[in-house]
DNA sequence: AACAAAACATGACAATTATCATATTAAAAA
DNA sequence: TTTTTAATATGATAATTGTCATGTTTTGTT
């Protein structure tokens, strides 16, 4: 199995201010395993104990609702933790977990990072600016759902994954997605988000090739009212 | 000018778990005013250097659009801390504060505060829970947004009021708030919330004395559907 | 290849919510 | 107090979005 001390992952979270030593023993201790794609990571009510360092795929955070609607309220990729918010609070999770593709990822148990979190200063610190981060991009999330259109929603999702999560060397979106995770994304029914994303292909602004997207004009995806 | 040191509402903070030496000198730099009713206390794109600490009244953190509409991310009351984030990351805000009622804040300044934050692992932990809080809070109105009606929504936003903020002794709603202002907290039209407003008021859900707010039937409000 | 299942797509219509117009009432200012 | 302004209220209508029906395409499986 591989060692903590020596993952490149750890560069991209907060777990790069660990030092060497709290690196090896947390090493020891983790659980590196792969997720299949579908999979629920953790359900809405379950209390983690634990956090999960994502070394590959992606997963989405999202809350049911009695009518089957699944609003995704974040995803998690490659290099970020997964249930930090465990570390801090007793509440169990809000969110169910679920992978998005096939994962790889390491389980760190709560008990064997949270001393850290007591004594190392950096490394609570940049949990600190992850969790401050987070709450800014949840505020504006609130922000849009309140004052801009599904077109205007979705549009901007598009943009995000295209800036945050990259695209394949032909141009399309890194992260697949199906036309239902980019409605539970924007807030919409089904339906809704394939119009609109039928009617920004008619008009240029992206291109389809199966059920992947291609940005074709970020700057009119920008400029939707 | 008072002491931190003695301040009962920094029990309700994480100011609580710093030791009596810090406060000592934070109360010396502090800076210790009243806000009129209306103020803008910071703006967004506005960068903080400190942080308030609400001693009395009740602010808004919102986000004006371009066609005009205000939407209201949280509403900091009395013992809670406004600007958290602007220690933890150097962005600026994103968000606007507005003093809901008459205020009275000590505004403590980044630079005194910031190295409690580094060296005082038990306050960057409160600080931390903080957070996490407020981001589960968060992502709960993304999801409420997403999957809630305007009639649903309005009837969770009078009982977190009121579990929350508390009642006058006549029973009415002790944050005294616009219509306008309720149907910037639920993301709706303010004709919308006035209408819903009726309803409740027809069904015997709430009663009204003048703007007052008082609620008549806790349990009917989480009924609805 | 043939079949089944899931995902995508689109039309028709219904429900929700926003917008505009216009009273009415309450609060603030002269 | 009178006047002015702002807040609340409600109707009429329009715009947005959701729901249901149904067909097509894609994907996965035997």
């Amino acid at each position: 199995m591989g060692k903590c001390e020596q993952c490149i992952i750890k560069q991209f979270n907060s777990l790069k201010s660990l030092t060497k030593d709290e690196l090896v023993r947390i090493s020891n201790c983790k659980t590196s395993y792969t997720i299949k794609k579908g999979t629920v990571i953790f359900e809405e009510g379950e209390t983690l104990n634990g956090v999960y360092c994502v070394k590959d795929g992606i997963c989405k955070l999202s809350k049911l609702s009695e009518n089957g609607k699944d609003q995704i309220v974040k995803m998690v990729v490659k290099g970020q933790l997964l249930g930090q918010r465990s570390l801090v609070s007793e509440e169990s999770s809000n969110l169910q977990a679920t992978a998005l593709n096939d994962m790889e990822v390491c389980f760190i148990p709560k008990s064997e990072i949270i001393a850290d979190l007591q004594k190392n200063p950096k490394f609570s610190f940049d949990v600190l600016q992850d969790m401050a981060h987070d709450l800014k991009e949840a505020d504006d999330i609130i922000v849009n759902m309140a004052q801009k259109s599904v077109k205007q929603r979705l549009a901007e999702a598009l943009i995000y994954i295209h800036d945050n999560f990259g695209v394949n060397p032909d141009g399309t979106l890194s992260v697949l997605l199906s036309r239902e995770d980019f409605a539970n994304i924007v807030g919409t029914a089904t339906e809704s988000a394939i119009r609109v994303l039928s009617q920004f292909k008619k008009d240029g602004l992206i291109s389809t090739i199966g059920k992947q997207i291609k940005v074709e004009n970020l700057n009119g995806l920008k400029r939707i009212e």
